[in-house]
DNA sequence: TCTGTTGTGTTACACTATAACGTATGCAAT
DNA sequence: ATTGCATACGTTATAGTGTAACACAACAGA
């Protein structure tokens, strides 16, 4: 196995890299004017400049997006690129993201959509709920 | 079973008729600003009519948000109001889109979760690739 | 009728994302 | 080395998505 993490990566830029920083900083996703807040200082002024940085994290595999937010998080998970589908866990509460894999689920969704006839090419799985330090119970 | 479509629903208002008709007419999921272009010849005229209608509408469960298109559609299942994950197969061919079901995966997302000790409110699942009619092999 | 709730209409604004342009940097091939 | 190309950078302007705040209208129930 030897599981290398994000290995064989080109170098990050300047600007990749503060974007990257600042999302695995934060313990919250971070919306592309959150992050430009929080790069402003190291020189970065424009939407742009913190748009094409994603770009290039997200194709990376080192960052995902999460559609029902419309935000961003430095992936935590490193096996997360040997799969096409990655489940998001989002607490309400405190913000914190998970991710889970598991190839059943995947299993199941392509037979899901087999059973259609259609042909799966990504898939955007995001659970909103409570993460297990914010339940009701504990 | 007796499987009601959509039954026991206040009646709609007129914002909420014509914006909920203008996306029953299409094929494909529309914007909020796409659909407030349908109906400006109804006198709606602000982005903020179409927005509370939507709210309404998504209330109701006649209509859908897909997180991963900024984008709406009128609902098409009969079934899924009784069911808290709904599945959508989006064609990136014709935009089609269509609402699977399938108890087996919402066990296996809870499971999932409770493995991780996360208790889901809500879930999305957006699958995106080729419906039958666009798949290269027809 | 009074009152609370829901829906409506309007203006203004905030947040999210990209187009279009030009410049700079690095690297490969001659 | 210099030419040529690809990639990254910086800036301005603009497009697309979504809400805040305020006022008025319609209606149901005490």
């Amino acid at each position: 196995m030897s599981a290398h993490i994000h290995a064989e990566q080109p170098a990050l830029t300047k600007n990749q890299s503060l974007v990257y920083d600042a999302l695995t900083r934060s313990k919250a996703p971070l919306s592309a004017y959150a992050i430009l807040d929080g790069v402003r200082e190291h020189g970065i002024r424009a939407p742009l400049q913190v748009y094409r940085a994603l770009d290039k994290l997200l194709e990376m595999g080192l960052v995902h997006r999460l559609e029902s937010l419309n935000s961003f998080v430095a992936c935590s998970n490193s096996e997360c690129e040997a799969r096409e589908t990655i489940v998001f866990a989002i607490c309400e509460k405190c913000s914190k993201v998970s991710e889970l894999a598991d190839d059943r689920l995947e299993a199941q969704l392509n037979a899901l959509a087999s059973a259609d006839h259609f042909s799966v090419h990504a898939a955007t799985v995001e659970l909103r709920g409570f993460c297990k330090q914010c339940r009701p119970t504990g």
